[in-house]
DNA sequence: CGTAGCCTTGAAGGTGATCAATGTTTGTGG
DNA sequence: CCACAAACATTGATCACCTTCAAGGCTACG
């Protein structure tokens, strides 16, 4: 299958197999197929039986989470090289915690539990790294509720900044993915409103600016000096 | 060491060791030693080297995070039985996370990282369960996101029932562990007086009590209304 | 050419934060 | 054993921030 074997090039150069073989990856890409996914598709639902894992190949997704009132929450935004649920996989009979949803066109290597057990629990090195990658996003969840008494304008300029940082050119200030005003507020539970209020007016002050979606931070040091700015004193 | 025996009798019936022999624990516990910490003595400081993890033997913990403005807030709180810093021990030079301190007079089993490089991570069911209890912490965290827009009141109602199902027998209505207003407030990101006017109205209307710090839900049902009632429609 | 998704702006209103004051309980040291 | 400090609980008044509601414009797409 030459498709998968074009992925598994596309993965030699992430984060997450670094010194690791071509052979190697292979084996954990056993019976992996890529799943190219159009912009609001549906990737994994939640509360279905988790039967596959996998890595973002190209585009992102949306982890999103449904509340009781039918609103949407933003748990996590997934970009090329990000392991989904790799972590629920060693559980008897696993649901998907969260909806998977594509933001524009993407790919997805999609890899059957089977290969999970088989494979990857049995590299101590790859348990470690799924490891650590779950504390990382356990952290940005924690550092989010941190926020929650800070001002909209406070998390929509963290927020803003920390995708910035999963950029691997660090001199790159447009954001990895394309977001919508709508996806940030569901991010931060905010009303999309309010979001707006709140960017328009860093757009006009030309700190930020939007085209097609992506989002640029073109003054990083106004940024910051604005998040800082309405902040109470200790 | 009498008291680390002790401890290991005692962790014989904890959930996450069910399944395992005395000496298989004993292991795991190699150069353990027990904290015994008064209330609101720090465990592990933010920020340190983590040098040791461990198991909640008796009382409770709050694991806390500061905010740039010198606030608090409360990430998770653990109860005996459960497994504090084990999931950073993979990281080559692991820094505590968050600032763990005790919630009355309790007592901790502090094992030091090189026990777990060298007994837990050779035991793949033992790393099951840690990503497991991982993960579970995760889902709470996640939904306790999902209740950003929702009312001071519904938070502080889920949050009782959260802690309430965390004790080993459903049939008892008292939480866990005992719970100022104040630590409510820090892990709901909410002011102290707020939810007080919340927990005094239903302590007027006979739906919880306190006595001591200790929380009871004396009637879960009205409760569960009480959570209902101000829900905005669909 | 109409629908759907996204962005924008304005006005009104409410929830919860803040500030201030006071009572209660607990622990500590003279 | 008492006095005092510190932590916790409570109540009321005020007000800022953000949500909600309503309306309109823009672009893409079948």
């Amino acid at each position: 299958m030459t498709a998968l074997e074009a992925a598994i090039n596309e993965l030699i150069n992430c984060s997450f197999f670094t010194k690791m073989t071509r052979q190697q990856i292979t084996d954990l890409c056993q019976s992996g197929t890529i799943a190219t996914s159009c912009h609001r598709e549906v990737l994994f639902q939640s509360g279905d039986e988790a039967t596959h894992f996998g890595i973002v190949l190209s585009g992102a997704y949306k982890l999103v989470k449904q509340t009781f009132s039918g609103e949407d929450v933003i748990v996590h935004f997934a970009i090329p090289g990000d392991v989904i649920g790799a972590f629920i996989m060693t559980q008897a009979k696993p649901t998907y915690p969260v909806t998977v949803v594509a933001m524009g066109s993407s790919r997805f290597l999609k890899i059957p539990k089977a290969t999970y057990l088989q494979q990857w629990s049995q590299a101590p090195e790859l348990i470690f790294r799924i490891q650590n990658s779950l504390s990382e996003r356990m952290e940005l969840l924690q550092s989010q509720k941190a926020l929650s008494k800070s001002s909209l304008a406070q998390k929509v300029g963290i927020l803003l900044l920390n995708l910035k940082e999963k950029n691997t050119n660090p001199d790159l200030w447009t954001l990895p993915l394309p977001l919508t005003r709508k996806e940030i507020a569901d991010c931060l539970g905010a009303s999309v409103e309010s979001v707006i209020r709140v960017m328009s007016d860093w757009s006009k002050k030309g700190i930020i600016a939007t085209t097609d979606q992506q989002i640029s931070i073109l003054k990083p040091e106004m940024l910051v000096e604005e998040i800082h700015k309405n902040q109470k004193e200790f």
